[in-house]
Order: structure tokens, then sequence, then C-alpha cells
DNA sequence: ATCCAGTCTGAAACTTGTTCTAGATTAGCG
DNA sequence: CGCTAATCTAGAACAAGTTTCAGACTGGAT
């Protein structure tokens, strides 16, 4: 399950890997400064060294580049937290702990947290796939500390609710709106979900 | 309970109000075709005849537009969903009725429903006290439906997690990521909340 | 009635996301 | 090696949100 499939249409060259890496990166750096607004893209393309154009092939918008970067920023938390799973009793537990983890992370770079989020939720309809992969990347980490390898249909709206719930809060709480022990409060609520859905084994 | 309170800061004369009347009706119109990107503030300024100075000096920003457009129409829906009550047994029932019922009633104009959302979503800090207003008559209405009066804390929580979901569904909704179904069922699933919070009368 | 401060208008200017173009570079291929 | 198609670059141009400014207008105080 190293999960690392891309489509790739078209296989990249190394230098383009390069480049694409480079984008990112100058991406993540500018946003861990202002946020949002910070990245702009003529700052991304010279940052990257590469050309405006270029930065749009690669991406075909600011909001593009920020998914995509948000998938980034995921894909390394994700195997990060593989590394030390939450220990807990219960399901629900252990998911609000993985959660508030996370949380911690992107409490750390909170500009950066802002303009992923802000562009995850912004998005239109031309970045349904791209955002159609993060969720499925959230989706994989809930399930994994919830330990479930075949859940119901029922407890997939469960996990769906609780990746709402923790976007929501999180916007919420990065414009400063809600402080972080109310969202570790809604977190604490919504898990709760995890076991009124568990099904019972009769 | 007509909640019509205004902060109010200068009173507005008449002709000042009907201003930002006629801003409101432009933007929901304009807002009613295109969604968000239909909103261009030069056509706003234009179809409510005010120069587009003026328009700012009533809206500092876009979004602060769309944040007011969502308040007023939300303004509308609280006082029609006050003249039918939803009849049903449980408080989760009620609640997942009154949600449907809401997010019916956004299917009828999903553009606007996308401007204003996706606004919503994407303010940032400098639109707090507008989003905070959104919010407190979402909590207002989702109250009425349970019935309460004194919520506890953790009744409060639980109807947050709800609004988070609400508002979350409701751009995987839009833009076109979940079916109306699957709306459904998360909605319903989230206020299952509403028992498991439901403080034991001992 | 007159005057002042605040408001409104029209238009230009500025910013940043996005598109376009012409010419250089690169990658793969015979 | 030499060719061709794709890619990359630099830079101009365009679009829409936002700001600014000079002058006209309004409403209220004297």
């Amino acid at each position: 399950m190293t999960a690392e499939a891309k489509p790739a249409s078209p296989p990249l060259t190394e230098r383009q890997e390069a480049r694409r890496r480079r984008i990112l990166h100058a991406s993540a750096q500018l946003a861990s400064r202002g946020g949002f607004e910070a990245v702009q893209m003529r700052e991304v393309a010279e940052a990257a060294e590469v050309a405006l154009g270029t930065l749009y092939r690669y991406f075909p918008s600011k909001i593009h580049l920020l998914v995509a970067t948000m998938q980034d920023q995921l894909q390394h938390m994700h195997t990060t937290l593989h590394k030390r799973p939450p220990a807990g009793d219960d399901a629900a537990q252990r998911v609000a702990d993985t959660l508030m983890r996370a949380f911690r992370a992107l409490q750390r770079e909170p500009h950066l947290a802002d303009a992923m989020v802000r562009a995850l939720t912004f998005a239109d309809r031309s970045v349904s796939p791209e955002v159609d992969t993060v969720s499925r990347i959230t989706t994989a980490i809930i399930l994994d500390a919830m330990g479930l390898e075949h859940p119901t249909p029922e407890q997939l709206s469960a996990v769906r609710v609780i990746e709402h719930t923790w976007h929501s809060a999180l916007i919420t709480w990065l414009s400063g709106r809600a402080s972080i022990a109310q969202v570790k409060i809604d977190i604490e609520t919504v898990c709760r979900l995890i076991d009124v859905t568990a099904p019972r084994d009769a």
C-alpha cells in the first residue's frame, strides 16, 4: 500500500520532475510567509526559476497549485502518522487524537495551512479531480486511525462528516473565529459518531 | 424575537438604505446567473446605479458584499422557516428536515448558493464579524428546529459540528463531488449527534 | 439662505491572476 | 549528426478586484 499511484498522463522527464518540485517548494515557501495572498504566481515562477507560462503549464491556476501543494503536504503527513500510529482504546479516541495531531502540525505553519485550506474550499468544478484526491488521502488517514479495512456505508458517511467538520473547523480557527480549545471539543464531539455508527456485532 | 438588530454605527438615511438595498439586489441577481465569478464589482455598481467607489464604501470587498448577501438571504429563510416549523417527533429529525428544506431552497438557485457559500468559506479575518453574523443566524435556525432555549455546552458543540457539516457538504455538492442523496445521508448522520448529546434528565 | 462636512460620481490608475506570442531550447529519432 | 515536435522563456497584453482623486451634490447647523 505505498499509494504512490500517479495517473501520469505523460511521464515527466527528470528535469520536468525537478521543475515541478521546485514549483511546489516555492509555493509552500511563499505560503508559509503571507498565506494565500502571498502566493503570487509571478513570485512563485521567479522563486522556482521558471517562466510564468511554464508555471501555468504545470498548474493551470493558483488554486490548482495550492491544492497540489496540499496533496503534497498531506502525503507527508500520512506517512509521518503511519510511523507513529495513535495508541488508544476505542476508535473514536484514536481518530480524534490523529486529527488533533494533524491540527498541531498545521499550527506550526498557520499561513501555509491558511493558503491550502482556503484554496481547497474555494476550488470550483475545474479542480474537482485534485480536490477529490485530497479527500481520498484524508479519508485514508481517518480510516487508518479507525483501524478499519471494510467500513460500512454508515461508517463512510460518518467519516465524511468528520472530514467536513475538520475542514470547516480549521477554517473557523484560521480566521480567528474559534479557539483551539473549541476546535478540540468539536473534533471530539464529531468523533462520537464513530461509536454511534459502529456496527453491532450481532 | 424579530432579531432585526443592526449595530448601525451611523444610522443610514432613507436614500442610503435604498442604495444598500439596490446593491444587495443586484448582487443576488448577478449571482443567480453565473455564480461567484459573474458578480463583478463594476457590473454590480452599474446594475445598482451607483458609482464604483460608492459600492466599495458600502461593502469594502467583493467577499464582504457576498457575505452580506448571504446574511440577507438567510434572514429571509429564517423567517420563512418560522412560518412553517418542521413537524417531527425527535429533535434530530426536525433539524435534518429543516436543513434539507433549506438545502432544497438553495437548489433552486444553485449559482447564487455557489457565490454565497464560496465567499463565506473564502472570507479571511477582515470579514470575521460578518461571517460571525451568518453563523449566528444559522445557529438560531438550528436551535429553533431543536426547540431549545438553553442548550448545554455539549449541545452547542453538536450544533457547531452540524453547521460545519452543512457548509462543507454544500460545497462538495456545489462543486459536483457529492450527490444530493449523499448530502442527505450525511446531514442525517450528523444530526444523530443531537440525540447523543441530549442531556439525560436524571 | 449660507456654509461645512460628509457623501456620491466618473474616470483613471494600480495590482495580480491569466492568456498569448514569437523566438530559443530540449528530447527523442532516423 | 541533423531534424522535428514539444517544451521553455521573456515579455506584452488582458481581465477583474481595488484604490485614488477631483469635482458635484446633499443634509444639517448656524
